[in-house]
DNA sequence: CAATAACACTTAACAAGGTAAGTAATAACC
DNA sequence: GGTTATTACTTACCTTGTTAAGTGTTATTG
């Protein structure tokens, strides 16, 4: 009685948006409980990994690289400075820019939840089995290459 | 020099989560920004499309269905009720409960935005290529069908 | 049937997401 | 070379995410 005869959409559990939702909270959910034991959000350990990743770099770079909008971002490396987590000084040819480190006790942070992380994900690779892990990466990497801003109504 | 010769952990691309975020990202933006001309978020639309498909329902349901959890479920449904979008009554027979149901206006809502929304995953599912989409959306719904809560030290 | 547990939210507090506007520094233009 | 963009953040404001604690209601137990 409630329902239309077709819905007007599909299906939630095959919509694109809220499939990835659901798989994101399925797969971080364990790791956020893992990683607040160290007081290190979701987002700084994702600013970690980059900075581990990619050695020191810009803000916007940063941003980019780890997800996280600019103004989001000035927060949390302001909280990141304070835990000693990061540092950060000022570009000395561009005075707009500043560069981002992360510091010895960032990467002791790593280290310290890198094995648990590693034994996650083998966990959930053992799990969801390898083929399919690898599968969904390409798909994911491959859609992550996609132009979709155009607007639907552009007449160019 | 400000790399380690080999990474603890793999590349952030090859990284389920930041792909996850990456990939939800690249989706959403687009249809917030439609969304916004309504006044509704990305929350508020999934809320509505979750009542028009499956009918009036308890919160919890609700919640688990628009994956959102119960304390932001009632600072969204209070604004939605103000925007008249949804209409929330006590269940009768459990006044723990109380059912809510998706309004005129708020399926206006989602007859207004229908056709933009289905206009921009048909150019998605163009750009991306149907099988691949199919293929993705079955891995995501897999994936979220695994139970990872499990404890990494878990003895049992 | 009284005490207790479980349930369905709700409130509170703080971190983060998202948009817009503001600030200082550099680049581009005439 | 002074004016005008553009860039790289930063601030401000509001909504949402996340955890923990609180409130009223129903179920369970002794």
């Amino acid at each position: 009685m409630e329902n239309h005869d077709r819905p007007l959409l599909r299906r939630t559990a095959r919509s694109l948006p809220i499939a990835l939702l659901r798989a994101r909270e399925t797969v971080m959910a364990p790791l956020r409980e893992m990683l607040a034991e160290s007081g290190v959000t979701e987002q700084k350990w994702r600013v970690l990994r980059v900075l581990e990743e990619s050695g020191p770099m810009d803000q916007s770079l940063l941003a980019a690289e780890a997800c996280l909008q600019l103004p989001s971002l000035t927060r949390i490396l302001r909280a990141m400075e304070e835990q000693r987590l990061v540092e950060r000084r000022a570009d000395p040819a561009d005075r707009r820019r500043s560069i981002v480190a992360i510091s010895r006790h960032g990467r002791e942070i790593i280290e310290t939840h890198a094995p648990d992380s590693i034994a996650y994900f083998a966990r959930l690779e053992n799990a969801y089995g390898h083929d399919r892990l690898k599968a969904l990466l390409d798909l994911l990497e491959a859609l992550n290459e996609l132009d979709l801003n155009r607007n639907a109504d552009d007449n160019s």
